[in-house]
DNA sequence: CACACCTGCTCAATCGATGTAGCAAGATTG
DNA sequence: CAATCTTGCTACATCGATTGAGCAGGTGTG
C-alpha cells in the first residue's frame, strides 16, 4: 500500500509534505489549519498541498500543535462510573455537545475513588485542558484548588462544591414530587422508607429534606427508624436493613438505581413480589418496567448539560460567589 | 493563595522552577520524571526541586513531554454508546486496566455513526495514541487502514474486522446456550422468535446460527417468519412486528438490551404480562429482574478486556493472518 | 522612472520537556 | 604531581506545528 522507502513506518510531518510539494512548512501548516487565505497562499498551492496530505495519510500531531497554541480546546470531564444510565447519559451528552462546539472532550472514569479523582484531574490539567467538569466527585473543592492554581476553569456537576460554579439537579423538588407520588400510590404499604445514599452527601441531604417536606405538607410523620443511608452500595444497604425488623408491606423511596439493583431481589425474597412498592431517584428503563415501580425521578441530563455549557461559554464573574444552577427533575411514571 | 506577581495566571514550567531553585531546566526535568538518579543529581537538590514543584502547583505539560518522547503511552478506544451495561462495563474495565499498566486511556463515544467513528479514530491518531481499540464499529477495516498508514496498532473489540486482530464473544456458543434454555423453559409459548439486530452484522449472523443449531440438535424447525432483524433500534423492530400476525403466547430470543427496552412495554400491552417469555443476548441487572426473563447471555467483559491487553502486550506477528479471539459468554438465569 | 503597494510565499523563533554531550571540581591512583 | 575517575551538574539540539516578520517580484500611481 505505501512505499516503505518513502514512509519508514513514521507518520509524515508538515516538513515531509513541504519537501514533496516543493514548498515550505509554513505554507503546509497554514493550508492544513485553514489559515491559508489570511496568509495569502494561492488556491493552486493549497489544493496541491491538500492532495499530497491526503495521499500521504497525514494527520496533524496534536501534541506539537497544542504546545504552540495558547488554548488547547480540550475540555475534560471526570465521572464516577459509566455503568448506569445517569452517568452514561451525562458522558454521552457532554461529548456530543463539546464536539458540536469544536472542542475535544476527554472523559475519565474515577470509580468513586477520591484519590483517583484527584489524579485524574491532575492528568487532565497536564493535557492542558482549558476547562474541567467535575462530576459527582467526593471532594470537588480539592480538585477546584488544583485547577485554580493551574488557571483551569472548573465546573461541578451533579454534586456541588463551594469553590467553583455547580450545575446540579433540584434534588429537593424531585424528592418532594416522588414522595408525594409514593404517598398517593403506596398508601397501603405503611410509612415510607428512605433507603440508600450517604448522610453527608449533599444530594442525599436535599432529597431527604424533600422527603420530609412532602410528609409535613400532609401532616404526616416520618418514621426516623426507616431512614437507612449507609451509602449507595447495595451490600451495605442490605446489611443495615437485615438488622432492622422488616416485615409486612413496604413502600420505599430508593435513593439511586445502584442501591435499587441489589434491593429488588432482597425485597422480593423477603416480602414476596406483591408486598412492596418503590419510587426511585434516577431513572433506568428496565427498572421503570418492574411491576413494583410507582415512579422514578429522572434527572434532566439534557438541561444539565445545556446549563453546563452556558457556564462554560460565559464564566461567572470572579467577584460573584460561585454560582449554583439547579435543574428540575422529570417525574416518570410507568406507561 | 498564590502571589500574582510570581504566577501571572500561567502554569509554571520547568524553567520557572529552575529559576526559583537556582538550577537548570534539565535538572528539574530529570528530577520530576524520575530519571534523576541515572543523571547523578544529588538527593539534596532533588528534594529541593520537588518541594518547589509542589509549592508552585507544577503539573507537567504532556503536550511538550509527549512531543519529545518516542511513545506516547496513550491508548485510545472508540465505543458506540455509553448508555448500556455492556459498553459501560467495557469502557470502565478498559480504563482501569490501562491505568494499571501506566497507560493513558482516552475513550470516545461515536453514537454508531460511521463517519464519527472515522473522525474519532483520526483524532486519536492525532493525539499520537500508540494503540487504538475499535469497539463495535460498523466499518472497522476503514479505521484499520487509517491506523496502518499512521503506524498505530489497532484491535477490534466486540465486532471483528479483517485487517486487525479482534476480540469478540463466542456469539454462536452463547446463542446455542440461550436458545436451549428458552426451548426448555418457554416450551409452552410456541415456536421461538428471534428479534433484533442487523442481518449483515457479524454478531447477529453468529447468534442466528447458534439459534438454528440449537433447534436442529433437537430436531425442531425454525419458523423463518419469526426472525425479525431490521436493526437494534426498538422503533424499527416494533414497526416490523406490528406488520406480522402476532397473537397468542410468545417466547422471544431478543438480540440486545437496546431492542428489549422498547419490546417489553409493547409485548405487555399486546399480549399481557403473563403471555410471553424472553431470553436476551447481553445482560442488564434490571432486565434480569423482569418476571418474563428466563435467561440472559452475558458477554464476559473481564475476559474480553484481558484478552485485549494480551494482544496489546504481544502484538501478533504480521506474517500471521489477523488473529481472532472468541470469549465464551456467561449464561445468567434469574436467582 | 521612482515610489508605494499588493501578492505569494519563506525564515526563524517559539511552545515546554527530554536527553546526549560535555564541563568543572574534587577524589583516587600510580 | 600528573593522570584518571567520579560526582554533580549545565548547555543545547530536538520533537512538529504555529505565526510574526520579512523578502522577492509584479502592478499601479504620480
Amino acid at each position: 500500500m505505501s512505499d516503505p522507502s518513502e514512509q519508514p513506518a513514521k507518520r509524515p510531518t508538515i516538513y515531509d509534505l513541504a519537501r514533496i510539494a516543493g514548498t515550505s512548512a509554513s505554507a503546509v501548516s497554514s493550508v492544513l489549519n485553514g489559515t491559508w487565505k489570511k496568509r495569502r497562499i494561492s488556491e493552486k498551492l493549497a489544493e496541491r498541498i491538500l492532495l499530497i496530505a491526503a495521499e500521504q495519510g497525514y494527520a496533524v500531531n496534536l501534541q506539537a500543535s497544542l504546545l504552540r497554541r495558547d488554548r488547547s480546546r480540550i475540555i475534560g470531564m471526570i465521572v464516577p462510573k459509566y455503568d448506569n444510565r445517569y452517568f452514561g447519559a451525562i458522558a454521552e451528552g457532554f461529548e456530543a455537545m463539546a464536539r458540536a462546539r469544536g472542542l475535544f472532550p476527554v472523559i475519565t472514569c474515577t470509580l468513586r475513588d477520591p484519590d483517583l479523582e484527584f489524579e485524574a484531574a491532575r492528568e487532565l490539567v497536564s493535557y492542558q485542558a482549558d476547562c474541567l467538569v467535575v462530576t459527582g466527585a467526593t471532594e470537588p473543592d480539592r480538585i477546584a484548588s488544583l485547577c485554580a492554581g493551574a488557571g483551569v476553569q472548573t465546573i461541578n456537576l451533579d454534586l456541588p462544591g463551594t469553590q467553583a460554579p455547580s450545575v446540579i439537579s433540584d434534588n429537593y423538588g424531585g424528592a418532594v414530587a416522588l414522595t408525594e407520588l409514593l404517598l398517593d400510590e403506596a398508601a397501603g404499604f405503611g410509612p415510607l422508607w428512605f433507603v440508600g445514599g450517604r448522610g453527608g452527601d449533599h444530594n442525599t441531604a436535599e432529597r431527604l429534606r424533600g422527603f420530609r417536606a412532602a410528609h409535613a405538607s400532609r401532616g404526616l410523620a416520618v418514621d426516623e427508624t426507616r431512614i437507612v443511608t449507609p451509602g449507595y452500595a447495595p451490600g451495605r444497604v442490605i446489611a443495615r436493613l437485615t438488622e432492622l425488623p422488616v416485615t409486612g408491606p413496604m413502600g420505599v423511596f430508593v435513593n439511586s438505581t445502584i442501591t435499587l439493583e441489589g434491593l429488588v431481589p432482597w425485597l422480593d425474597a423477603r416480602l414476596g413480589a406483591a408486598n412492596w412498592r418503590l419510587g426511585c431517584f434516577d431513572w433506568d428503563p428496565f427498572a421503570a418496567l418492574l411491576p413494583q415501580t410507582i415512579g422514578m425521578a429522572q434527572q434532566d441530563v439534557g438541561a444539565m448539560i445545556a446549563a453546563l455549557f452556558s457556564l462554560i461559554d460565559t464564566p461567572p464573574n470572579d467577584a460573584d460567589a460561585p454560582r449554583r444552577i439547579e435543574v428540575p427533575c422529570l417525574l416518570r411514571r410507568p406507561a
